[in-house]
RNA sequence: GACCCCGUAGCUCAGCCGGAUAGAGCACCAGCCUUCUAAGCUGGGGGUCGCAGGUUCGAAUCCUGCCGGGGUCGCCA
């Protein structure tokens, strides 16, 4: 009777709220693992190398920890001599129901189901929290992704970066990093020279002429026309008649303005966000030569001399001229040669201007950097680093994320694409046919250097084949059960509003079938998903990680159809069907927070 | 020639900081079912973790060499 269950809640809020405080089962496990350890070693062992995880059987129990086989040699003991006096410790823990020393020294343990209680309410009361943890301690990170040229329109590999940065940034944000989400503008270098000439014959072809063919060299995109008629409106014909160097700079901006227009518009499409837009042009703007000072500073330094390099082995350089350069010294960071700061014409290398960049993101404070790159980068890896380490005097670190190529397919057949004639396959075109979510997902849902196979057909499927469809229609099934239980038991709390005030204090160990366990445990591993993935910089272990939530929890729905008294909704059982709510809550909760976090929507439903 | 990434079941891929008898989906085989929302369910077969060494109590995981696939290789970004 609900009456029942109104007066039960006063009872047991307290050791609700008490419960609710351990957040993350497995850290909590790992500091009783650690205590007991104290407690047989004493507080000089180092126990860094100590982990609490899921044994790979369950039979083996809920956790394991192989504290007994790392710390054997220290101790001077032999590993399952270490592991019993351990496991002596642990059997007076509250939380243990029963623990076993097996194979070279694992200590298993089994947790009361109270443990698991304490995690579902934990994901219940904390909600999008639930998770949240402060393990980056608010130190500042800055993740630069995208970063594509202001040329044109985004493809879908800038695509698949855009999205694993956005994840990775929100992941740390959610780990208690201080995260800034940066755009690197190169709106400096010759190619947007390039872009300029380029728009400047759309400009002319806006005002009545005949362009013909583009010229090789310049970028041919239609894309390019609306810069040249809003060129022409601007400024008439009086642009045409007079020389490049009058032009090139009013073109130029325009040009830059109005393809950043459109990548940001291609960003938001897929929800992906920044805070910064960092321009290049900025260092060397204003008479204040931001790279030309990074050059000299690293030649007092003696990482930048003049000297000649080596002509590149493998394809032949037909222009090849050995002449004495500005070099900086990569090699002395694990480099292979040292790297040219300033090309023939004494302009400066892109490297060198991503040098003076990152050396004023070290002077804003930012001692932990990511960069999300292209494949095609992959070869700029350790000079950037070594860059890093020589400007910020080795107290900066960078890690460079590589996302790989995505294929386009449909239906398993590759889409063509025909770049020279500029008519690639943009990731507005696919965002629009697909769906952001679908092209959120897929490009979270493998790891960041593996080859993505991307089919637009199958991503729109409604099966069990798509793990977007059916991690998502989890979230909308799971939210069924809320609509259904409000209509068949209307004495139940169980609103938007008012449910997890109610179902907090559900009786919950109610929950006993060991698929209901089995998604607790699921429930209660979420934080330590989420801190691992973030501490790896790697955002698709959530992704995998909810779709096995999603598959354990259609398959406990399914088992309803044949054993009706393990369906969630028992009319003449309130207590039961409120535990059971709760379980569903949980899960709510865990999937709409991971989805959150990949930037993909956890709809109510799908119809 | 050098460097980077990949190599795990027939296919597509997971495997967290080294951990126990290597997992999932698809496909295949057998049985069941026809729906509290529309993914059918349960069980089964299927692996020399590219190859060879090394480190370790323990290696798919770390190190070295080789093989195969992809990428990159001053003055593009």
């Amino acid at each position: 009777m609900p009456g029942s269950l109104t007066r039960r809640r006063n009872c047991v809020s307290r050791s609700a709220i008490m419960e609710a405080h351990s957040r993350n089962l497995f850290a909590d496990m790992l500091v009783r693992v650690r205590t007991a350890t104290t407690a047989v070693l004493g507080d000089a062992v180092d126990q860094s190398r100590v982990v609490v995880e899921p044994p790979r059987d369950p039979s083996h129990g809920d956790m394991a920890t192989n504290a007994a086989m790392v710390l054997a040699k220290d101790a001077g003991k032999k590993p399952r001599e270490l592991a019993d006096a351990i496991a002596k410790k642990l059997r007076a823990d509250p939380l243990v129901e029963k623990v076993d020393v097996a194979g070279p020294g694992f200590i298993n343990m089994t947790l009361k189901p109270r443990a698991w209680i304490g995690a579902l309410r934990a994901a219940i009361v904390t909600g999008q929290n639930y998770g949240r943890s402060d393990i980056g301690k608010r130190e500042k990170v800055n993740v630069e992704y995208v970063s594509a040229n202001p040329t044109g329109p985004m493809h879908v590999g800038h695509g698949r970066g855009a999205v694993f940065g956005d994840a990775l940034a929100s992941l740390l944000d959610f780990t208690g990093f201080d995260v800034t989400r940066e755009y690197y503008v190169n709106d400096a270098g010759a190619q947007i020279d390039v872009l300029a000439r380029s728009a400047f014959l759309r400009y002319r072809e806006a005002l009545g002429e005949n362009i013909g063919a583009i010229p090789d060299g310049l970028y041919p995109g239609e894309y390019l026309k609306s810069v040249g008629e809003a060129l022409a409106k601007a400024h008439g014909a009086t642009l045409k008649e007079r020389p490049e160097a009058d032009w090139l700079p009013v073109v130029r901006s325009t040009a830059v303005e109005m393809m950043l227009d459109v990548i940001r518009d291609d960003l938001a499409a897929l929800n992906v966000k920044h805070s910064v837009f960092f321009s290049e042009r900025s260092l060397i703007e204003g008479g204040a030569d931001q790279v030309g000072a990074t050059i000299v500073a690293l030649r007092a330094s003696g990482e930048v001399y003049e000297g000649r390099l080596p002509p590149p082995k493998g394809a032949p350089v037909e222009d090849w001229e050995d002449r004495e350069q500005t070099l900086f010294r990569s090699t002395d960071f694990g480099d292979d040669v040292d790297r040219p700061l300033k090309k023939s014409d004494g302009s400066y290398t892109y490297f060198a201007s991503d040098i003076a960049y990152h050396k004023a993101k070290y002077d804003r404070g930012f001692h932990n950097m990511i960069d999300v790159w292209g494949a095609d980068h992959g070869g700029y890896i350790k000079r950037m680093q070594a860059a890093v380490k020589a400007v910020s005097g080795g107290k900066a670190a960078l890690d460079v994320k590589v996302v790989q190529l995505v294929r386009l397919l449909r239906a398993g057949e590759p889409v063509k694409m025909s770049k020279r004639a500029g008519d690639f396959v943009t990731l507005r075109e696919v965002v629009d046919e697909v769906g952001r979510d679908a092209v959120r997902f897929m490009m979270l849902y493998r790891k960041n250097d593996a080859v993505l196979d991307f089919d637009l057909a199958k991503v729109i499927e409604q099966s069990r084949d798509n793990p977007v469809f059916y991690v998502q229609y989890g979230h909308a099934r799971a939210q069924s059960v809320f609509r259904n239980a409000r209509a068949e038991m209307p004495s139940l709390p169980v609103g938007e509003g008012n449910r997890v005030a109610f179902l907090a204090e559900a009786p919950l160990e109610r929950l006993n079938d060991p698929m209901e366990l089995a998604l607790m445990r699921k429930v209660a591993a979420f934080p330590r998903q989420v801190e691992s993935a973030a501490l790896a910089h790697e955002p698709h272990r959530i992704a995998f990680y909810l779709y096995e939530l999603a598959s354990e929890f259609h398959a406990h729905w399914t088992r309803g159809k044949d054993l009706p008294h393990l369906r969630f909704i028992i009319q003449n059982d309130p207590e039961t069907t409120a535990a059971r709510l709760a379980l569903v809550q949980g899960i709510v909760t865990v999937i709409a927070s991971g989805l959150t976090l990949l930037g993909v929507e956890a709809p109510a439903e799908m119809r």
